[in-house]
DNA sequence: AAAGCAATAGACTGACTGGTCTACTTTAAA
DNA sequence: TTTAAAGTAGACCAGTCAGTCTATTGCTTT
């Protein structure tokens, strides 16, 4: 396997059309004809949907982990700066999809889950690893004096995932960014604070 | 259109079915089969797959209406101890699903919403309704004291329905209601709070 | 140049999809 | 008792699904 430029053309597709659609709802044939390449190339690079399924999964979480190290570990940036930044980064993304797309992983994790042991083992490994760079980024929040809170920086961190990626899922259902700055706005003005 | 207990129960088995496998993955077959229902009786009742999912959606909207109203619009409870129960009891539903079900309108509203308009209609229509329940439980709320914050009781509506939804979709893919615990900590402890 | 493998190519398969069709049975009104 | 409609019943349809199969091409190693 050393000709990846079909396999990658194969996952771009898949993540495209997956994003949109779902993982149900895309065949294997819709991501053939996006990208012009025959079922025998496929079966070639993928023993199966899931196989492929999985692949994108693993490429979507690798690119964007490092969107998230330039956004979030940014030393020169104050942690809280880092952390606004990256809301900002999400809304403009789901401005851009006309709030259709919002955030693969999450998708997933909520068609699959129920469906797939491998599947809903891959999506909450990529969601633990985004809880670490919260944590990482609260952490520093916390040693400036940015924040004073009693809750653990991993709580704090959970909190924020879920609380972004709910209002990722009521943003696409309303068809407007309101419910991320809802959230931005209360968790930077009451959770996320320094001692009074 | 008399006889509505053949077209309860296949209301009855496709939700149960669509919530444990999504909408694109529940196949009518499927349906017809739990609920030993004929292919005739169906068509007979609904137009099409979307006409039933539709129908679906209205009738747990308006099934868990009734529940919302009891919880959240008890007056002899204080509002926030009713928003506490609610939580508590969407942690018990949790449990007893096994982590797999969470909620259908939020499921449906993360895999329909980019698919068909539709869908994404009706289901924030009952976003919104449910929005309005939590409205009038934090006026309550404001009006006795309990809370003090300049952000207006829509916003925080927004912000509760939000982080519940993402909240259970990472207890989904945990299989722990972990997630769920850590929102509600952090929102009595740190948001709906009285002035200090 | 020959051999061998990686990769391309797409026709094909059986199972299943949502949806249609006709035939039959039950119910209720006239 | 007749008649029409409501509802039941399931065979059947075209299309699509994931996946298989064989044939061929291109590249690399010997």
């Amino acid at each position: 396997m050393k000709n990846t430029a079909t396999r990658d053309k194969l996952i771009d597709s898949g993540a495209q059309l997956i994003s949109q659609q779902g993982y149900n709802a895309t065949g294997i044939n819709a991501v053939l004809k996006t990208c012009g390449v025959p079922k025998g190339s496929f079966y070639h690079y993928f023993s199966s949907k899931e196989d492929f399924g999985l692949a994108v999964i693993e490429r979507f979480a690798a690119s964007y982990d490092e969107t998230l190290v330039t956004l979030l570990e940014d030393n020169d940036t104050p942690p809280l700066e880092r952390l606004k930044r990256y809301f900002a980064v999400g809304r403009t993304h789901m401005h851009e999809c006309d709030h259709a797309t919002g955030c693969l992983i999450g998708n997933l994790g909520q068609e699959l889950s129920g469906q797939s042991d491998t599947f809903r083992d891959a999506l909450n490994l990529v969601f633990q690893r985004w809880e670490q760079r919260f944590v990482r980024c609260l952490q520093d929040a916390l040693a400036r004096g940015d924040i004073a809170t009693h809750t653990p920086p991993e709580a704090l961190a959970s909190f924020i995932l879920t609380g972004w990626e709910g209002a990722i899922l009521r943003a696409k259902t309303l068809k407007s960014v309101e419910p991320m700055e809802h959230f931005e706005k209360i968790l930077f003005q009451q959770v996320l604070v320094p001692s009074p």
